[in-house]
DNA sequence: GCACTCATACGATAGGCGTCGTAGTACGGC
DNA sequence: GCCGTACTACGACGCCTATCGTATGAGTGC
């Protein structure tokens, strides 16, 4: 990043990552990044863990680059939040935003989640 | 269909169409179908119809041909129900289905939508 | 300072999807 | 029987996306 050089403080844990407003979260994104299976069993683990969560906490079946790529979907869609802490990046649902433009959205995505994995582990 | 001589009550109305049982269906399969602008807009208008309605009672910004496509991917995906009916074919919810896989979920996607365009319609 | 770890960026690839136009098929009415 | 209407099928096009491997930057601990 040649041209940078007007952040001298860009170290100790504030790189900063963009994420929408939360006026400008809108339901098809929110869809659409909830309609893959990976991204749904992240924000199930996110959901479950109801704090933050370490990148590497949560067990995915694709490489790491596939997995970055996901969790900025996510991000950049309004589902979740990151930001660094050190040299991991934490991540939490943005529920609060999620309840107040959607309210009862998420949770009956969770819930629906949780139900078909039970109809379809037991089966 | 030359082979189709099986079913002598072939006509008045009742060309068959493939949908997914509701064990069939599944949660990321129904997100992404709702993830699309168009297709969401099918669902609501399909919402507020509470019965049933012709393609082409249904306002889109594509082409017929991109309307077809869309109503499959619902259809497929078991969000929705086509029939023939005649000329015309019906579209419905699939809404007891959908209630009993996910409850709560598709009303809430259909709320949400609605809160949505409520918001950005005033703005 | 150096090595290690975590996560990113970048390039590449293959497949899916939204869009359209055109041609074709099924029904109903004349 | 013929035509108009409603919808479909098919092929094409461009874009987006999920995936990966590798190289790179940021932070921690020795």
């Amino acid at each position: 990043m040649p041209t940078d050089t007007t952040s001298p403080r860009a170290s100790s844990g504030s790189r900063s990552l963009e994420h929408p407003a939360r006026a400008d979260i809108r339901l098809a994104d929110v869809l659409h990044a909830l309609a893959d299976p990976v991204r749904l069993r992240i924000v199930c683990a996110l959901a479950a863990a109801e704090g933050e969560l370490n990148c590497a906490d949560i067990e995915l079946p694709v490489s790491k680059s596939t997995c970055t790529h996901h969790f900025r979907v996510l991000r950049e869609h309004g589902v979740i939040q990151q930001l660094y802490r050190g040299t991991a990046k934490m991540n939490g649902l943005r529920r609060a935003d999620l309840e107040a433009l959607f309210p009862g959205l998420i949770d009956g995505v969770l819930r629906a989640a949780e139900l078909q994995a039970g109809r379809l582990g037991q089966e």
